[in-house]
DNA sequence: TTGCTCCTCACGTCACGTGAGGTGGC
DNA sequence: TTGCTCCTCACGTCACGTGAGGTGGC
């Protein structure tokens, strides 16, 4: 499938799409022979969980970590990627620790900025 | 009150304290003869808000016309600011209902988030 | 052939981070 | 006088946005 629809697909723009594979983040699984980025349901997924991790403030070469980690562990070694099981379970942790660090962050943020919402309401009541 | 309090007080590094300063957003009310930024008790509070903001995904700018709006709608019209009353009416409900738009979206971010924190969980369990 | 989608440079932008070198004030 | 805090350039960075000019494929 063919980066138009996969943008559309994880709501991600264009650009963006581009730029993963740019930095190794997510690289299409293929090209056409016109040199037309062509994506597996695979890569959909991949780039689908990076935009849930958007949010937790994971650097794009974090998540790259992340991503291979996982892929790893599921049994997909990546290729060019030797990291060990081990290794991965250890980094694959420390991530999860973090996310749930930035889910407590984010549902503060979450309260004061409906708390915000509320007082701009009363600003103009 | 020193930038270094500020920092610390609004949870802000120094830098973008300052770099709020260069952009017009929050400028101090003072400086000491040595050229030191000197904070009111309510540049503090506009910081604060600032902070409470940035979740929400506004850029700089639109702060900016955001808390001159809010000052013009306090009764303290900010001396450099031409604004009616009207049209900062209309400007903070505009931006309430952005606002409150954006929680919306930080909530099914949140949401997500937290099911990947869980999905990470399970991979190194 | 006409559109629409895609491509690669490559520079711009936004919100700061990060030294470099220098001064203020208890 | 010694520290610690602050100052102003000014360049770097991260994650893209935004044209410019060109091609692919139904």
């Amino acid at each position: 499938v063919q980066i138009g629809q996969v943008a559309e697909r994880t709501e991600l723009s264009v650009r963006t799409v581009r730029h993963y594979d740019e930095v190794g983040l997510v690289v299409p699984s293929a090209r056409s022979a016109g040199g037309f980025r062509l994506y597996t349901e695979d890569d959909v997924a991949q780039l689908l969980l990076v935009r849930r991790m958007k949010p937790l403030g994971f650097t794009l070469e974090e998540m790259r970590l992340l991503l291979d980690a996982v892929a790893v562990l599921e049994g997909r070694p990546d290729g060019d990627t030797p990291t060990t099981p081990d290794a991965a379970r250890t980094l694959v942790t420390g991530f999860r620790d973090r996310a749930r660090a930035r889910c407590d962050e984010l549902r503060t943020e979450l309260a004061r900025a409906e708390e915000l919402a509320e007082r701009l309401a009363a600003q103009v009541r």
